[in-house]
DNA sequence: GTGGTTTCTGGAAACCTTTCCAATTTAATC
DNA sequence: GATTAAATTGGAAAGGTTTCCAGAAACCAC
């Protein structure tokens, strides 16, 4: 008995090049040219194959067109907690802008974890994504560095500057918005304004920090550091520290949050504490969270646009892909007044 | 000359089995075995294998390591908008528990569009995710039900239910939620009270209609069909349609929302009509938001928690994947009454 | 020391494409 | 119609792994 050539039908899997190439009566590399849409093809062969393929159903198998092309479509997309409402805006602008051109997105928290994120970048490129996009927890760690620049892909930080990395970032000009918001409260007549953020880190709370000294030093009056508190930008951190604060002998009469997270933490406290931000003492929220406008309206905030984030992301990302070279993309970030921002005064 | 064999350090590709082989001085088969943690090894070989393998620094290739076995280790994840806080926590739930048992989440936006959503299972197919995780836009369009039975893989839905197909749910019992809601607002005398939520094309509406309803019978009323208003989950549709309900000759004393899109879309009705939820009108919203507990304890909900959805979403698809049949879990969803059911009855 | 298991290892096929190169066909020119 | 160039096609290697099968080695009992 000679071996019979097993036919698409006999195995129950789906329909392979093979069989189109049969089918249409052509070589398997024919098939693979027309369907790439690669340009030196016949019309008759077009024609052909196209037929083939569509009565078989014929559909590429991705992981094998990944194997050999080397090209996997896919992005990875590291955050600290996708829960986060600001993380998932900007996720969902990405997915969408990606999916567009062809790619997915491979979502991973970090957990504010350096190790987890360590490990989670570099499964990723034991998988073989085309590019990542992430909000690194740390831009120090050596685990994370060496992760980092083992992965071949272009990367995006969101708000990160890794030294002796090349990659692209997308920077928020997180220094004038809380200028704006301290020079702001200062000029209310605060003085004792405490921030609470996440590490230093993170460029972001860097350059938060610089915008939160900056002001002080414009307006002459001396830096609180007793007041400033930069562990996680976690709520777990902001409710302890935010407790912690307005515990002092020496409260602050003011509070910067630095997030979602943050901010969540302190009202938490707050509430613990029978205070009322914005009326009790003085507020200023970095971020809006989600019904922000019915019941943060009266909150100041230093606002910035998570789906420009995304869709950025997205965009330099691809651009990367097509062998554009790393670029930066700067971010509005605007102190937005509220009436919070004179709570506290009396 | 003769060829010479190519070895890792000339290639700048990384380190491959090939590689390992030749260092240990052994068959690929034998790597493969090591490293998979195959049984028939003996001390001697794994001891070889493993030094080679650690002094090249050997990570097996993902995409390869699919093709040949088949196990993409990526589960699909798709839901209406990631951005949606409620999603969000699913989905950080989801890819924790996923990720501790070595698997991926690829994560799609379906933007409440079944032509979407259709194709983007169909991409993961192409992708060959070992598995699905999805909350449907609907559950009856034909394009959708035939991606889902093309798809091979398991599937779990999101308090959905798609006749012949033989996927996993997570259910809540959304009747009973809505129902003792419902129960509460008649006891407390609102008579006309409208229910906003998503189309009844998928179970959860239905579920919660279901409740609805019966609370009416329960309490020999007449259910007020006008005020109910099924459509879709986002907060533009939650917006419009509180806007012309609250602008009716015989308006809802009323309103039960069916989730954060909805809320969020009737709280910017109200704000433009100039009506305060829990004083002015009774309301009660399905499923709690960021800061709920703080900006929100006036509010009385349908309480149930996206943590244990997202846990058993991965759970549930980790046993399928070991092999177990499909099976339903079900989720608790529970009546806060809070100050807000009472409003609007001077 | 033989026969028979059992345990372990090597070789090669298979997974499904893309892509290179050579060969063939077609078109163009004189 | 011959020659050359261009367009198109087929064949086969390559990408990196897993897995099947057969063979080798080790072990055991008699």
């Amino acid at each position: 008995m000679t071996p019979k050539k097993i036919t698409s039908s006999e195995r129950q899997q789906p329909v392979n090049i093979h069989d189109v190439a049969e089918r249409a009566g052509v070589a398997i590399s024919s098939i693979s040219r027309v369907l790439s849409g690669h340009p030196d093809v016949s019309d008759r062969m077009r024609a052909k194959v196209e037929a083939a393929a569509a009565e078989l159903g014929y559909e590429p198998d991705f992981t094998a067109q990944s194997l050999r092309s080397g090209a996997t479509k896919t992005i990875g997309f590291i955050v600290r907690d996708i829960s986060n409402p600001f993380f998932g805006v900007i996720a969902q602008k990405c997915e969408q802008e990606l999916r567009k051109a062809g790619y997915s997105m491979l979502v991973m928290n970090s957990d504010g974890d350096t190790e987890t994120e360590a490990a989670n970048i570099k499964l990723l490129r034991r998988r073989k994504i085309d590019g990542l996009i992430a909000s690194l927890v740390a831009e120090d760690a050596p685990k994370l560095k060496a992760a980092l620049s083992e992965l071949k892909a272009p990367v995006v930080l969101i708000d990160r500057e890794v030294k002796g990395l090349n990659a692209s970032a997308i920077i928020g000009n997180h220094h004038q918005g809380v200028h704006d918001a301290v020079a702001d409260l200062l000029r209310l007549g605060h003085r004792r304004i405490a921030f609470v953020s996440g590490s230093t880190r993170v460029f972001i709370t860097r350059d938060r920090l610089q915008g939160f000294e900056d002001a002080f030093k414009e307006a002459g009056v001396e830096i609180p550091s007793d007041l400033i508190s930069l562990g996680t930008f976690d709520a777990e951190f902001g409710e302890s520290e935010t407790l912690r604060l307005f515990d002092l002998k020496n409260p602050p009469t003011a509070l910067l949050a630095g997030g979602i997270g943050t901010t969540s933490g302190a009202m938490r406290a707050w509430q613990q504490l029978g205070i009322t931000p914005g009326k009790d003492i003085g507020f200023v929220a970095i971020d809006e969270w989600p019904l922000f406008d019915v019941f943060g309206q009266q909150f100041s905030s230093v606002y910035r646009d998570p789906a420009v984030i995304g869709r950025s992301s997205a965009e330099i990302i691809l651009q990367s892909l097509k062998g554009e070279k790393p670029q930066n993309v700067f971010v509005e970030t605007t102190y937005m007044p509220r009436e919070s921002s004179a709570g506290g005064l009396a």
